[in-house]
DNA sequence: GAAAATTGTTTTAAGCTTAAAATAACCGGG
DNA sequence: CCCGGTTATTTTAAGCTTAAAACAATTTTC
């Protein structure tokens, strides 16, 4: 079978296009207009109520579901920031006594960093209403649309991921 | 009819949980890292090949579509950054030769931004390539898919708008 | 037409972010 | 034990980002 057996439709008009991708460009500004307005409210509110920033919400997060501690690289992966940043953010934590660090009794380039309690105690009030606004922020989806979104976000996650590591990673 | 007529369901065990937002995060969360993947991305290829940053390829964006020139107001509006963050924007800009900026002439605390000849060649080719990466990265999801998550998105962002802004503007 | 309000832009101070280079400690042979 | 490679972290330089304050020009209102 050859390419000329393929019968011309009606959309070939293909001369001066060489391909069509504005849909998915389209898509792509959605998605982003989205998450960041999403984000950006996250944000707002955090600081407005809480006086604390995301990144800085995040990390505590991460070491509330680490009740052991974390190493800053440890953080760096989950995070999915450079280890350079999480330096600075871990710096203004430990300032604000929001965190601890401490070196790692086995490795001594390694340090184990984890919530003082008052930082647990904190980032627990903040993240009871974080959850909140975000079933606010998602509140005109219904559970189905809910379920749809997860099940194309989790194929639209793949097709980035395949296509950002070649298939592997 | 009271409150006491709803008969109690199999799921009424709710005295320890008072709203079960578990879904709604893990729906964000899954938004928030398929956009940041993508981002991400797109902002490594675009430094890696045409050593330009993500803003800069946005306000240029912003600017081909203007062949008359913005105003930096304009810009801030189009691209929901905030004025001063333009303004340093546009200096590097104009430093590289990519934009022109002009005092208005019916407004002089206004000036009119625009592309060079340079600054707008530059742009499309980058534009060109970036339109294939995002058809890539999206490749993964067929036409009905993309459709589907483009309906859900804009759900998603009327919800979200809603819930920001409590119904106005 | 002058005062008041609004609009356009810049400055400032603080923090976030990255890549790349530097430093320091570990680990696995030989 | 020491050499080379790896891993953990920090530093550096540059740029992005914001909110708030300042300033300047325009428009509105009386």
């Amino acid at each position: 079978m050859t390419i000329s057996a393929i019968p011309l439709d009606a959309e070939t008009n293909a001369v001066e296009m060489p391909d069509d991708h504005r849909d998915e460009l389209r898509l792509w500004l959605r998605l982003l207009t989205c998450s960041n307005l999403i984000e950006g409210e996250i944000r707002r509110r955090l600081r407005d109520r809480f006086n604390v920033t995301l990144p800085r919400f995040d990390l505590m997060a991460q070491l509330d579901k680490a009740p052991d501690g974390m190493t800053l690289s440890d953080l760096s992966k989950r995070m999915m920031v450079s280890n350079g940043n999480l330096t600075g953010l871990v710096d203004r934590l430990v300032a604000s006594g929001h965190i601890d660090r401490r070196v790692s009794e086995t490795d001594r380039r390694a340090q184990m960093i984890s919530l003082t309690p008052m930082g647990q105690s904190e980032f627990r009030t903040i993240a009871g209403e974080h959850e909140n606004w975000i079933a606010e922020l998602f509140g005109g989806l219904n559970k189905k649309d809910q379920k749809d979104l997860m099940r194309l976000l989790a194929k639209t996650k793949y097709s980035a991921r395949h296509a950002v590591h070649g298939d592997n990673e």
